[in-house]
DNA sequence: TGGCTTTACGTTTATCGTAACGATG
DNA sequence: CATCGTTACGATAAACGTAAAGCCA
């Protein structure tokens, strides 16, 4: 019997649900399955009746809880006794991100994070998203903010969605009414500002284009968002770029305008899988599902365009 | 944290000794040192400060001391709740033998083992020597009673002494002065009666005739002490035998005398190591340090010829 | 020198993730 | 057929044992 299996097992018994439960605990679903299983082995007896609908504790389960929160219980005094003496939590935290963290509800955790654990040492590095997963993979950064690929992410990534996010026109305002989409061959027959193919975005683009039968030529490349508006106020073309970045709400020179068929894109944090987080992350990812944070644009760019944006330490 | 290595942390404490404390949790004492080390690691403060003729806690490690047990408390408190459903403890411990329990403690620690577990179905077979230590490493049994070889035991194997034998030749009744010791080679020049080739008792006699440039030859080969106690009572020649059996002391029909030099045997409980043992090999271990058990042989077999052995399940 | 702890390294074990399957409504 | 839990299997990481090296009497 070992700490961490107590751990699954109160939070598949407080979830009533393997499923959530591994999501709490930052594993996928079979761990969990596992590892109930052996407990339930060593202990002689099953822990959970297995129903349709939900799982529920059987007697023994029952009598197995209290003891195991006790347990879980001295083993969190220890720790947060220890943490007292050296700055709650320490270590380091680093971040990746291609950009276009503005929107989501990233700043505002880091806000809290920093809030929280005032010991951990968060650093922010900046790539473009293949790198950035290339990176998350093989340990050199914790987690990384990135735009989910068409296809998915990369075997050994988790991940947890920030932000539904979509791509949007964006012309010279006067030019054109809000409320009339444009379609992608209009778009195709403008001077397009955008993206470079070197990012993880230009794919999502490219594909739409590719599904009409259309091809992306990019004449303006660049991830700089307030470079784009600029470019598209001085009249060079329009940009298609993502709808959640407060500037496309703030530059008075332009106008923000949908596309058809619309292009999502679902905006991640990912990290790697295959051994437990550590405790820096682990911190991180908990805030993430603890915090009340909307995965939808509109509300989220409208309530905190201008969110006193923490210094991480360098 | 996990719940090992707080029990790793509170054998230390208590023992003020990572080798004691090695001992107690029957695992070698760098991995003692390891995890320790990791924990310390892990809560950012050294836990024990290491002197030279003892180990004591810092107060750090004080700290910790209280909340350990309490989650070692916990659990045990779940395992014990988990006990008393499933007969305390369950399970089946194997152990082997190649002749020679009486004059050990065994007979009467396999009687505290049963009162105390009467749900470990224990099962007793019996083979050579080295059979007995192939069948341990392999797991396909718990543990083993044998003599420890000369060579000491093969890797792999851990092992903790039972009694502290020797050897003495067994000769009819009459024809010798008990207290005149007997000399190999005096010995050698008899028709010898004793345990075969195969036998792990075999390999100690041979050595020392062979250390004193003589050879072995035995006449009557077995490993039953009575049959070797009837041969030489019918004359047949000397038995070269150890010195623990109770038959020695009980027959009228033959004296003992005491070999020159002396040839010792260790008598050992030898188990696999490599992961920790299970529950039932781990509670007869833990028996056998706290019971309180001779390794020197007069007393033992003088007290207990008869002990009632209690019939292991089969 | 001898006991005790640490370090380094190879091997074994265990855990986890992936994928495919089974059960249930 | 969609969801949830299980099983089988391969890859990765952790734990342990061995051997050799400090370290202090």
């Amino acid at each position: 019997m070992e700490l961490r299996t107590l751990e699954y097992f109160v939070a598949v018994a407080e979830e009533r649900s393997f499923t959530r439960a591994a999501a709490r605990c930052h594993v996928v679903q079979p761990a969990i399955s596992q590892r109930i299983r052996a407990l339930e082995k060593e202990l002689g007896e099953p822990l959970f009746e297995r129903l349709p609908r939900q799982v529920v504790l059987t007697s023994g389960g029952a009598a197995l809880l209290p003891h195991a929160r006790a347990c879980l219980a001295a083993a969190a005094a220890a720790s947060l006794e220890f943490a007292d003496r050296s700055g709650l939590l320490s270590g380091t935290l680093v971040l990746g991100t291609a950009g276009g963290l503005e929107g989501t509800s990233v700043p505002r955790l880091l806000g809290e994070y920093h809030r929280r654990y005032p010991g951990v040492q968060v650093r922010l590095t900046g790539a473009p998203s293949p790198v950035l997963m290339a990176q998350a993979r093989s340990g050199e950064i914790d987690a990384a903010v990135i735009a989910e690929p068409p296809g998915g992410l990369p075997h050994g990534l988790g991940s947890r969605c920030l932000l539904e996010d979509r791509f949007v026109a964006v012309l010279p305002a006067g030019t054109r009414d809000p409320d009339h989409p444009m379609t992608l061959a209009e778009a195709a027959r403008c001077p397009l500002i955008g993206y470079g193919s070197g990012s993880g975005a230009h794919a999502f683009v490219r594909d739409a284009f590719a599904a009409q039968g259309l091809q992306l030529d990019i004449a303006y490349a660049t991830a700089d968002i307030a470079l784009q508006v600029t470019l598209v106020a001085e009249g060079i073309g329009i940009a298609l770029t993502s709808y959640t970045n407060p500037l496309l709400r703030l530059d008075q020179r332009i106008v923000v305008v949908p596309l058809e068929p619309a292009i999502r894109l679902r905006k991640v944090l990912a990290w790697r899988l295959g051994n437990r987080p550590g405790p820096p992350l682990r911190a991180f990812l908990d805030l993430l599902t603890e915090l009340p944070h909307t995965t939808h644009p509109t509300s989220a760019t409208a309530e905190a365009p201008q969110d006193p944006q923490p210094a991480p330490q360098d």
